[in-house]
DNA sequence: GTGTATAATGTAAACGTTTACATAAATCAT
DNA sequence: ATGATTTATGTAAACGTTTACATTATACAC
């Protein structure tokens, strides 16, 4: 009880294979008789064109390979969401990779889109990509790849990309925070390691030290962005002997954590202590209180780059162009108050 | 500059072909003198397998395809979370289809199956699948698919599912409510058709019904299983001259919405308002008041379900299996309360 | 060293499409 | 009706693997 195939078909509807092919692929290529009977012949089989075959034929898969850090951050599903709104039109799959925990290593990463395995490739705010071993130069730089969210450092910035000015948004962050009266800030940051919130540390940084304030190493924790992570930052952060009277939190998703943290410590916000966010995911509006934060515009992020990706499928390669920088946005709500002290 | 082939490697080596194969898929077949010649004739020419091609010849694509309601669901991440522990190990990659806005029809998606653009597919919650116009009965029946989270109705019970048993769980929750001395308690379900909440909608009737209270037609409201959704649905719901004193909704990601909407209109929870969820997701216990909810193992789901549709695709088919049922939990909180009236 | 068993390699077909090219059929002007 | 032109169909090669089978090389016993 094997699938139907083109000749199967073909047999059926007494023609040729190729007619058939034509049939599906440029239909008005073949008479209408000729399509008519080979219509029947299709519904009779039952046949449809294997994919894996036709894939291969055409050296294509249709299929775009999306590499993230975590698809359960809802800034990420903002962001998927555009890709997908544009990869749908077009006609692409999604083949979604978290590195969460770093099961897969860049090197595998690249070895997918060598091996043909995807057309093309979107790095979300990951690691630096792609060690040497995979990947020569020259084929590095001649492949699909499209970075979101996150410049990449110096020597790869062949590859086109689309995100927000994230060192100026959290300048401007912890500019709004010393407006408000505050000196001790805190920053929950990434991983250590993490490319997403290292410029955001350096705007914070930046900010503070314009400020005059020495924002020392125990001003800043890891909450290695996620929620039980910045519960865990946050305690100690509140546990030192001069807590701060405001934290800024690397993404939305930490601050709530971070609120949570607060309460749970009898401890009030804004009153007590201020909290600013960065993403404005759709958790931000109904937090209580309400989150300041910095709003990204996470669906165009999507949209313009998967647009660019296939721009550079289906055109040929850019060399070396800018990165497309994306308006951000503090957004004003209830978190962040004048200090009490 | 066209990538090296498994011919340019062997005509290297001053090997066949098959050698080469047999040294990429075998490789204690061959002697490690060639073996070695091999793989540097395969470092010099950085040659990688095309895997369109070895898909095609094997007829297998090592894909799994994942069709699911909602990707920035936390329920579903945590399931989506599970199905990747398991997929990860066994060498499959996954390509996730949200029905969000229905851009993708029952008959699409059995197409990729039948196309092989997949070896298989899970169904998480979705509507009832598959048109008959693809899928003939026999075929359906030889289709690598597992359902979780829902099971799928009547006619179809040939598919394998795991899910909770959602219509005593949301029994037990209303139950709760009641114990606790709610009379006026409402439902927020999901879209009128979403087999997702129908079964909590006919739990929730149910224990109503025992209680002997008449839950009406306006003591339902549809929230779409959003947030925005249950903020819109709960505003309707407080309106109301008799509004309830307790919201039981059909998953946390509305309860968020509800306890938001509840809060912006001035009323406390749980003091005037009561409100259960479920699904406990993350947020759950973060929420202020946390929520009490009922617990449903997302991972667990998510990595027999994965685990149930490798032995769909490795071993033959199971005819007619059972539905694999996983515990639930009520989890009690504090945002829920003695009405004060 | 011969013959036999075993291990290593080579040969060639097959998988199901698409498509360049060749051929046949239909259309049209005369 | 004939030939010229256009349109529709058929033929066959190609895509890069894997693998059954045939062949050759190696090891081993005598």
């Amino acid at each position: 009880m094997t699938t139907a195939s083109i000749k199967d078909v073909a047999r059926l509807a007494g023609v040729s294979i190729a007619t058939v092919s034509r049939c599906i692929n440029s239909p008005e290529q073949v008479r209408d008789t000729t399509r008519e009977k080979v219509q029947e012949a299709i519904r009779q089989t039952g046949y449809s064109p294997n994919t894996l075959a036709r894939n291969f034929r055409r050296g294509k898969t249709q299929v775009i390979m999306v590499v993230l850090p975590s698809v359960g951050d809802p800034f990420f599903t903002g962001v998927m969401s555009g890709i997908r709104a544009v990869s749908d039109e077009s006609g692409y799959s999604l083949l979604i990779n978290e590195t969460q925990f770093n099961t897969m290593t860049e090197d595998e990463i690249g070895a997918m889109v060598v091996s043909k395995l995807a057309d093309g490739i979107i790095l979300l705010a990951s690691m630096s990509p792609f060690g040497t071993r995979v990947l020569s130069a020259e084929s590095r730089r001649a492949l699909p790849i499209v970075i979101g969210c996150e410049a990449i450092s110096s020597e790869l910035d062949a590859f086109p990309s689309v995100h927000i000015d994230n060192v100026a948004a959290a300048r401007e962050a912890t500019e709004y925070l010393l407006s408000q009266g505050h000196r001790k800030i805190a920053f929950i940051s990434g991983q250590p390691d993490s490319l997403l919130t290292r410029e955001r540390e350096e705007g914070y940084r930046h900010a503070m030290k314009e400020a005059g304030i020495d924002a020392g190493n125990d001003c800043i924790a890891s909450g290695g962005l996620t929620l039980g992570g910045a519960i865990e930052a946050t305690r100690v952060l509140l546990s030192r002997k001069d807590p701060p009277s405001a934290i800024f939190c690397a993404n939305d998703e930490m601050a709530m954590g971070c609120m949570h943290a607060i309460k749970a410590n009898g401890l009030s916000v804004p009153r007590d202590i201020s909290v600013m966010g960065f993403d404005d995911t759709r958790y931000a509006k109904i937090m209580d209180p309400p989150l300041t934060t910095i709003y990204q515009p996470a669906e165009e992020i999507g949209e313009r780059v998967m647009y660019r990706l296939l721009h550079e499928i289906e055109e040929e390669r850019s060399h070396g162009s800018k990165p497309e920088i994306v308006p951000h946005k503090l957004i004003i709500r209830r978190s962040v108050a004048r200090p009490s002290g």
